[in-house]
DNA sequence: TCGATTTTTGTAATCGATTACATCTTGAGA
DNA sequence: TCTCAAGATGTAATCGATTACAAAAATCGA
């Protein structure tokens, strides 16, 4: 009754403009969705009506008929890291095209919230799915695709072939950090993680590791910081590093954030970077143009990333490919910036100790 | 029938499970829905076979018998702005406990995006509109009120008495931010604006005015410079700035990243923060805590603005207040921090001419 | 045990569009 | 003018749930 009172003003359905242009509910329809398909003369009377009544349609009940909801969930772990912000942009602009709307699944880092959007997907409230999160179950994944769902895992392939996947080489990317970082003549590297158990974190971690050995270090030389992908990690790392007695000098962060954590917390303590320390970021975030000194960073090409993987799902959709025959990577850009530098001593800590 | 693959798995009814355990639909949907009104033993034989069979209900057939959705809209102006992204949250966390999805319209500041918005409102895809954007036109709104849509509006009032609004005390704290200045010693300032048209900015302007009013300085003696809610309208501002022969010493920003912009640049071209300029944000986004120096700004409770908003929202919806008649404004808190201080020099212009 | 009442369950209408199929127009060609 | 195919329009079934109303079953008191 109260629910009533905000549908009172427009009540205007179908057969209400059929009766007003003199003609049935399927010819309004035609009109409406089949251009082409009526006389002009009666397409304009129909128009007019529409016109004159202000009829919109229900697309719930469109929806329930046609099977389609031009819909698509998209996933992300959070949405205040700006990198998922930057994504969506892209996969609104891809989508919009096709007419496509957007529900956003945020699972603010909380993985418990997955089932909700399983379900959501699995009540057919969406045409199809985009998981930007690195970390779904292949449980989730595996009810989706089971359940019909066109499924496509941006940033981080999932541990299931049978889904397409759109990425970045995080990998080939966090072994050039080190590289970049023995070039420059560090020698003690350390790395400051992501999200525990995120695939994401994984392949970066990987990739690391790979570089540390390629550039002829031993594994058990390195400082390994754990903690989610947000600027805290990066302070608390910075908290740990302080404390060290033989501190790296080459820190590799696998998010920007944590890397700007780690900055701010070590130079409150004068520290200096890239003179001390240097630090190298991960996902070329906005920000990162800002921070003082500006970090030397890779730059994810996310807005191609969102549209790229939108792109994939549609043609899914549509039933134009096949799923499991299509991964995409795409490469990142080093911006060689401020933070990161050759090194000047082997061990600033005792020219600190006699500086003060 | 390519489409059909996709839903070839699993397609199964309500009727199907009706069938499965002996009842009729009516049964299976009062288990499903109105836990208590059937017996302990069909209620159990229902989920019995609601779980074999997999089945999971047709939310649209739901939504279309339903008249509801479950599903409101938050409009927002730009989504890798973290404002916004917070405030969802907010939002988020307390749709959730009512069971509501969001669809998030993002209009990623082109505002003729927000046509697009009105329509899937009025296509009565949604239960209610969360506006967080603060220029929607009256027109836009005025149609889906009149569609008979709960609307809140949250960042700003919009020009229309009739809809509820959630706002923090834009006018309030940008009055303050002069007051603060000036009491710092501060005597020429400088405006770097928001959004031109938006009302966040408006009230924020309006504030600074009403705020060099009070401290008894001219109108005329203050510079401005507009540009939207980004990095680079600070930096823009900074280059104005720096061609400047008589500059402001106290500069307030709308929102912290021109602040933040600004501050970068002149600092590049050595000119001390807060030694030769104060600079004072608005929003207290988290990248404000990290910035060098630390940015002095007013914190907003976005994820309280999102939560009340959300909660205003829930009891329109359900019937439980009057449109109209409802109206809150949420405090801010000035974080004293390490862009501003006191005036040092009356013309630190010459003093750096001398040391170069 | 019986009837009155309450509780549980079933039948069928309903939500508002789309669309298969049937029917009616239209226009070209004979 | 008539025939026939092509095109336009109408009728009614359909999508898959919810729910008003009816009917049946269970419960209770006398």
């Amino acid at each position: 009754m109260s629910r009533k009172r905000w549908h009172s003003v427009k009540e205007i359905r179908i057969a209400d403009v059929a009766r007003l242009a003199g003609v049935s509910t399927a010819t309004v329809s035609r009109v409406l969705s089949e251009p082409g398909k009526v006389r002009q003369k009666t397409h304009d009377l129909v128009m007019e009506a529409v016109r004159r009544s202000g009829y919109i349609p229900d697309s719930t009940a469109r929806k329930l008929r046609t099977r389609r909801t031009m819909t698509v969930l998209v996933v992300a772990p959070r949405l205040t890291n700006p990198v998922f912000a930057e994504i969506l942009r892209g996969v609104d602009d891809e989508l919009t095209q096709s007419g496509y709307g957007i529900i956003i699944g945020n699972l603010d880092n909380r993985r418990e919230r997955e089932a909700r959007y399983v379900d959501l997907a699995l009540s057919r409230q969406v045409d199809g799915v985009l998981l930007l999160t690195g970390y779904i179950p292949a449980d989730g994944t595996r009810d989706m695709r089971e359940g019909g769902l066109p499924i496509v895992a941006l940033c981080a392939a999932i541990e299931d072939d049978a889904i397409p996947s759109v990425v970045v080489q995080d990998r080939e990317a966090s072994r050039r950090a080190v590289e970049y970082l023995a070039e420059l003549g560090h020698r003690r590297f350390g790395y400051i993680s992501g999200t525990p158990g995120s695939i994401i974190e994984h392949e970066r971690f990987r990739g690391f590791c790979e570089g540390i050995a390629a550039a002829g270090f031993r594994q058990d030389e390195i400082v390994r910081w754990e903690g989610p992908f947000v600027f805290a990690t990066g302070v608390a790392a910075a908290e740990s590093f302080l404390a060290m007695k033989d501190r790296p000098t080459g820190i590799f962060a696998a998010c920007d954030e944590s890397a700007i954590g780690f900055i701010k917390r070590v130079r409150a303590e004068r520290i200096r970077v890239p003179q001390d320390v240097s630090v190298i970021g991960f996902d070329g975030i906005e920000f990162a143009d800002y921070t003082e000194p500006t970090l030397t960073t890779f730059r994810q090409p996310l807005h191609e990333l969102g549209c790229v993987g939108a792109d994939v799902l549609m043609k899914l959709i549509r039933g134009e490919m096949t799923a499991g025959d299509w991964n995409v990577r795409l490469p990142l850009t080093l911006l060689e910036r401020d933070t990161t530098g050759p090194v000047l001593h082997k061990d600033y800590t005792s020219l600190r100790r006699s500086a003060m």
